[in-house]
DNA sequence: AATTGATTTAGAATGATTTTAAAGTAATGT
DNA sequence: ACATTACTTTAAAATCATTCTAAATCAATT
């Protein structure tokens, strides 16, 4: 757990201003477990937790997280985008039913052989997705 | 390239009725290299092809071809559901700038280990998405 | 404290997709 | 063939996630 002083600095080194909203949203993401987060849902949270910022703010601040490089944008399915605070390269259990994630242990997959990529590109990023969903 | 009678046994096959909309967006679908559209693509190609079938149509008829097990669903990136003909097992390139996915040879990919599942869960599917860009 | 430039916000706009409800068409029984 | 029934198609409205706009607010700097 970060307090705000915390949360300020690590906003400044990301070279974002440290707002008040940025410094609730970032205590939000920042500083426990790794979470993954849609707009929607952070919103949502924020605003069970009796606090009001904007939507449109909260779309704002995942999208700077992001581009400094505090979040990673994970392949959505369900039209929404999925932001993960755990920034290594790993995969995920897609739940199919309810579009929730869940990391997978990066030691328990291994990728034996790749193919080769098409001229004049350079992979960005890689990821398995195992979509799951209740035992029928 | 397969004729209308022929796609229209195909579509019978998978309880759909052969409509004269259904037949033509099979046409286009079917019967030659394995494709990936979007619906507003697939209108777009329709479009071009001096016919004229609604939107929503388009969106109806992938769906009822994915329903029917003639689709897969492509795990969408850009907000844009896709659909690809081919339905074996596989994996993709995806472009992040333009969006555009290429179907991975499975024979040149293999993973050696895999995680256990949560329990009471089964595998749906699972794919890797190579996201590639322009060499900087 | 005043200025400047970034940020927040409500609300409008957008773009993909879905729904609605009416009109059209295929399949089925007569 | 003909009527009935059930499914399809369609335009237009609705929806949902997301982005944009323009005005108000705020943080950093002078």
């Amino acid at each position: 757990m970060l307090n705000n002083a915390e949360i300020s600095e690590l906003l400044k080194k990301a070279r974002l201003r440290p707002t008040r909203q940025r410094i609730f949203v970032a205590s939000l993401l920042f500083g426990s477990e790794h979470i993954h987060v849609s707009a929607e849902s952070l919103h949502h949270k924020i605003k069970q937790l009796g606090q009001k910022i904007a939507l449109a703010t909260v779309y704002n601040c995942l999208h700077h997280f992001h581009k400094a490089g505090l979040l990673k944008k994970v392949n959505a399915v369900n039209d929404v985008i999925m932001f993960d605070t755990n920034l290594s390269y790993h995969h995920h259990f897609l739940n199919v039913d309810t579009g929730e994630l869940t990391d997978i242990d990066e030691a328990t997959v291994s990728i034996a052989e790749l193919p080769k990529l098409p001229d004049g590109f350079e992979t960005e990023s890689m990821e398995l997705t195992i979509r799951v969903k209740p035992q029928s």
